[in-house]
DNA sequence: CAACCGACCTGTTCGC
DNA sequence: TGCGAACAGGTCGGTT
């Protein structure tokens, strides 16, 4: 469930609580949760490594270990880490265990998730588009990504190759933003309506990571510590069906684009 | 290419 | 109350 602004929250808020910690030993509950390498080595290789750094790209959280490799993980669609747990979650996957007794702990009830130890990040993630926030996501990257591409602006946004870090609910909220349907085809954007997006695309998600992510009721996102984000009370569309648009008051329809729900104000976004 | 479907999984909510 | 269907912040591989 996590999209980027989540993971940024994630991520800073285990940094300062993880950097400089070292691995004591380490248990795997499901194995499937374990990309690469197999189960065991992937333990056998993170005893004794300290960790360096907790960062993000796309969906992804990256930790940076010593002597050096990556931990990466994906959370899918309920992973989480909890720090300290007790006790420990019933769907718990992978404990970490530090040599100053802490726990982390790889909780993650449907098995999506999925963590690999790998020597290179950068190379293990080449496939994802730029970040969204950073200075070479600009606006003709964008336009050049949408150029001649028929597919529909929800699903190739859903698709993290012009983009990484936008999942379900972000989409809905920056085609709203953005005045744009989401059954466009990207190829019939004009340069005014890339800008849009390319703007809405930034403005929704440093709102989202500035209250802390959203955790919609059923709360499967917190923080490591269990508290919740806030950004749930100010989504315009998401999961607001029948409710009145914030632009116009027209009601919010719901529609299955791609297998997923999609919200969308049929007045504003044409 | 683009669209669609099933896998991968478990838990919760909704309708009859 | 019970029970199946639908649904859930994601991605991948296969088919048409």
């Amino acid at each position: 469930m996590p999209e980027l602004p989540e993971v940024e929250t994630v991520a800073r808020m285990l940094a300062p609580r993880l950097v400089g910690r070292t691995i004591r030993e380490v248990e795997v509950a499901w194995e499937r949760s374990i990309a690469v390498p197999a189960p065991a080595e992937f333990g056998r290789n993170l005893v004794g490594a300290r960790l360096t750094q907790v960062s993000r790209r796309g969906k992804y959280l990256i930790f940076a270990l010593q002597p050096q490799a990556y931990l990466l993980t994906h959370l899918r669609m309920s992973g989480r880490y909890l720090l300290d747990p007790h006790p420990l979650p019933l769907h718990w996957r992978v404990v970490f265990r530090f040599v100053d007794e802490g726990t982390l702990v790889f909780e993650d009830p449907r098995k999506f998730g999925r963590l690999a130890l790998v020597a290179d990040w950068e190379s293990a993630l080449a496939a994802l588009g730029p970040e969204p926030l950073a200075p070479d996501f600009t606006v003709e990257r964008l336009a050049a990504c949408l150029n001649g591409r028929k597919m529909r602006l929800k699903v190739l946004l859903l698709d993290q190759s012009c983009v990484a870090g936008l999942g379900n609910i972000y989409v809905s909220e920056v085609l709203w933003q953005a005045g744009l349907a989401p059954n466009r085809a990207a190829h019939t954007l004009t340069a005014e309506e890339v800008a849009r997006l390319h703007s809405a695309i930034q403005s929704v998600l440093r709102a989202a990571i500035h209250d802390g992510g959203t955790s919609l009721e059923d709360r499967q996102y917190v923080f490591p510590d269990g508290g919740t984000g806030r950004h749930q009370l100010t989504l315009k569309v998401y999961g607001r069906a029948g409710a009145p648009c914030p632009r116009c008051g027209a009601p919010i329809q719901r529609e299955r684009i791609a297998q997923r729900s999609s919200y969308f104000c049929a007045h504003c976004q044409q």
